[in-house]
RNA sequence: GCCCCCAUCGUCUAGUGGCCUAGGACACCACCCUUUCAAGGUGGCGGCACGGGUUCGAAUCCCGUUGGGGGUGCCA
């Protein structure tokens, strides 16, 4: 009779979101859902002076963004752990009991005294035998025991540890707090949990923790650490200097999807030669078994082509509902009462297959929102350094002026102009461009013209000859 | 220093002894299409770190070298 695996992921609210954390949160969610197995989400709050109330409620935002959270039967929690502190000390306590822990009243600067006196790192063991009671300013250590410890990893087979290499580590702090390999080991006990998945960050500890598991009399989970994240430099993704908060990359317009799937592809594949599925697929091919060993770089680069892809996979209606908090509101460039969501509307298909985040929508469309589009100067000097520029685009606003007002009458327009000179239309529209839009680049030129009026167009078309003179 | 992990195109990966003349994706380049820019299409560039074994046969197994990474806290 198997019992109900679970699964838990652990972090401490200590800043903003890690896509780290979010792969790592991944794997549980997806190991729960295919297993039938349920996600606890346990908040590692222990007294550490960086942990804030904030940073919790984003990591819930964040989990709830990528489809973790309480609405789905499998989630369990959030759990606190500062809440189980008195669980924490009652094991290290049942551990002194039992003799398999000790206290030790060395401070730092003892230990690292004596170390350099023998010349071996580390903690020595100097209390193992002193028969020290619990007080004021002494640490609580566990007695590892002399011998192998093997870990059993899924993803990386067996780890063999010599425990003569393991020093007595700490257990309680010399303030009686506990500190984290304790914490983590028995609130996985009391939670019930049977599954550790986690970054290979914590591959040393694994170890200690399963000693400590076996110390207090519980078969140890089933481990699997799986590969860091890392930047450029081949080094762990860190808060500090890379570009790691998922919320950021939320906040630019990447689509939760898209990064679900992207975190995926990384230490992992889809069976088959596409890597763009479904989630579905993911969740019933996922395999920690095949999960890669080495580490994996963290490409921007190739997000974006994924984000662009799963915005263009949309229909335009998802498309327009998409980009709404860039639209309206506060992320806005321009008065709320300049907008028209009919106007966007009607060019929406035109800007989906050109970018590559939503935030990148507002600059191809801003130019139908305002009075006056902004003139970008680079894009101008260049449009109009041709001594055709002006008096093609006067005439052209002569035919502006008496042509129906729809984009194919207006390209018509456009191109007998450039027939009589002998100009290609991508050449000649070039100052019509930059005119009536400010930039160089941009959706196709005449639907929004046509969106625009002949009034406004007109003007624009005056205001850029006027400038150019 | 010590312990542990790892090693396929620039990057992410497929590959579990013959299907490999190593496949796909991102990036890059070229061409086609084209209303600028994209998108799309076609093609191209580019890799099994090195050295030894094992085997009829090795990207795949073993050993070593080199190179990278993680850990080494009274952080988590």
């Amino acid at each position: 009779m198997a019992q109900t695996p679970r699964y838990r992921f652990a972090p401490s609210p200590t800043g903003y979101f890690h896509v780290g954390g979010a792969r790592t949160a991944l794997y549980n969610w997806i190991l729960a859902l295919q297993n039938n197995g349920v996600f606890v989400l346990r908040i590692e709050d222990t007294d550490d002076s960086r942990n804030n109330p904030q940073w919790t409620k984003g990591i819930l935002e964040a989990l709830a963004w990528l489809g973790i959270d309480s609405s789905d039967s499998h989630f369990e929690g959030p759990l606190f752990q500062s809440a189980n502190a008195a669980l924490h000390v009652a094991a290290a306590e049942k551990l002194f009991e039992q003799g398999k822990a000790y206290y030790c009243d060395l401070s730092t600067e003892d230990i690292q005294k004596r170390a350099k006196e023998s010349g071996k790192q580390g903690y020595d063991g100097y209390s193992r035998d002193r028969g020290l009671g619990p007080g004021e300013g002494r640490v609580l250590r566990f007695r590892v025991p002399q011998s192998l410890t093997i870990v059993q990893d899924e993803v990386r087979g067996s780890v063999e540890f010599d425990n003569s290499t393991i020093e007595d580590f700490v257990l309680l702090r010399g303030n009686g707090s506990p500190v984290f390999l304790l914490a983590n080991v028995v609130d996985d006990i009391t939670q019930g949990i049977t599954h550790v998945v986690r970054a290979e960050e914590h591959l040393p500890n694994a170890p200690k923790q399963q000693m400590i598991w076996q110390a207090l009399g519980v078969t140890p989970p089933s481990w699997a650490h799986v590969p860091v994240l890392v930047n450029e430099q081949r080094k762990k993704l860190s808060k500090r200097r890379d570009k790691v908060a998922v919320e950021q990359y939320r906040e630019e317009g990447v689509i939760a999807a898209a990064m679900k799937n992207y975190l995926m592809t990384l230490g992992w594949a889809p069976t088959g030669d596409t890597e763009i599925v479904p989630f579905e697929k993911i969740t019933a091919d996922f395999k920690l078994g095949s999960v890669n060993h080495s580490p994996a770089f963290f490409d921007i680069v190739k997000l974006q082509s994924f984000n662009a892809d799963y915005i263009r996979a949309m229909t335009v209606d998802e498309f327009i509902r998409a980009c709404e908090p860039w639209l309206v509101g506060a992320k806005a460039p321009w008065q709320a009462s300049d907008y028209d969501a009919k106007v966007f509307a009607e060019v929406a298909p035109l800007v989906q297959t050109r970018v590559q985040l939503l935030q990148d929508v507002p600059s191809m469309v801003d130019f139908l929102f305002c009075d006056l589009p902004t003139i970008d100067d680079a894009a101008f000097t260049k449009a109009f350094a041709p001594e055709w520029a002006s008096s093609t685009l006067i005439e052209i606003r002569e035919g502006f002026t008496t042509c129906e007002f729809t984009p194919d009458a207006l390209k018509a327009v456009v191109e007998a102009v450039g027939e009589k000179h002998s100009l290609k239309l991508g050449k000649l529209q070039a100052p019509l461009r930059v005119a009536v839009t400010g930039r160089s680049v941009g959706p196709p030129l005449f639907e929004p013209i046509a969106l625009l009026g002949r009034d406004a167009t007109l003007k624009r078309i005056d205001v850029a000859i006027a400038k150019k003179v």
